[in-house]
DNA sequence: TGTACACTGAACCACATGGTTCAGCAACAG
DNA sequence: CTGTTGCTGAACCATGTGGTTCAGTGTACA
């Protein structure tokens, strides 16, 4: 099962425009640190900072190679932040089914009871 | 284009287990604030700030009627954060196709300069 | 060998977050 | 009208976050 504490940091790490465009950066392959702080204009210290958020949360891998640390694209937490984000599309989907059917009849109006009977506590367990 | 703020969030409104929990609650239904405060053994007033955070991140839309307050799922920030999940997986995919390739070819030892040349810069422009 | 470079750890700061308690206030029930 | 219910705002607290500066440390290179 997927640890709660770990979905946590993975959703905080990308919780921030710094890293992800640190995790943009890294799509277009590996970088040092001194590589990312300079297009972000800060402190070498603080980019630190970031990827080593980045690594916690298991978005991002690095390596000490000689004096550079070469960072890329982890692959740690990548099902488990998969798992969610489909658990989350179908949640929403789910919804804006529910939502559409009843805008179709009711428009301006609502009446909060339309879909509380029929799919109750089946997703509940996913999150287990 | 989607506000970098916004974006923060919508991750930040994520990253918090009891948050998830009422998502997921609410994906069977709208609820109250006392409905939603019972299962997670907490005050009201504290489930209140975090519905306040879901809704200002736009994963939430609440509606007093009466003295009750009933929170359901939101739209608004939907379609900003499907697409910035598709970008990830583009770009983590991207990633494991490069791993993949190459793990095939060096398996244990490794080289960082495997996928430095090629897609280079391409996915930058989605994000604006 | 000496110097420049890339990074790191510690200390510090302002501010945000996640939670509480307590004192209300508005709405419903009788 | 009164009492109960559901929620809210204010104040407070501990901890986490995002950033800095500064003084190292270890590596590369002339």
């Amino acid at each position: 099962m997927v640890q709660q504490q770990e979905l946590d940091r993975a959703f905080a790490a990308l919780a921030d425009e710094t890293r992800r465009g640190i995790l943009t950066r890294l799509g277009d392959g590996p970088a040092t640190i001194t590589e990312l702080a300079m297009p972000a204009g800060m402190t070498l210290t603080g980019i630190r900072k970031h990827v080593d958020v980045l690594e916690v949360a298991g978005l991002v891998t690095t390596e000490k190679v000689g004096r550079v640390r070469q960072c890329r694209l982890g692959t740690e937490r990548l099902d488990d932040a998969m798992a969610w984000i489909s658990f989350y599309q179908r949640l929403w989907e789910r919804r804006l089914d529910g939502l559409e059917a009843y805008f179709t009849l009711h428009d301006g109006t609502h009446d909060p009871n339309h879909e509380e009977h029929d799919t109750k506590h089946e997703t509940k367990g996913t999150e287990s």
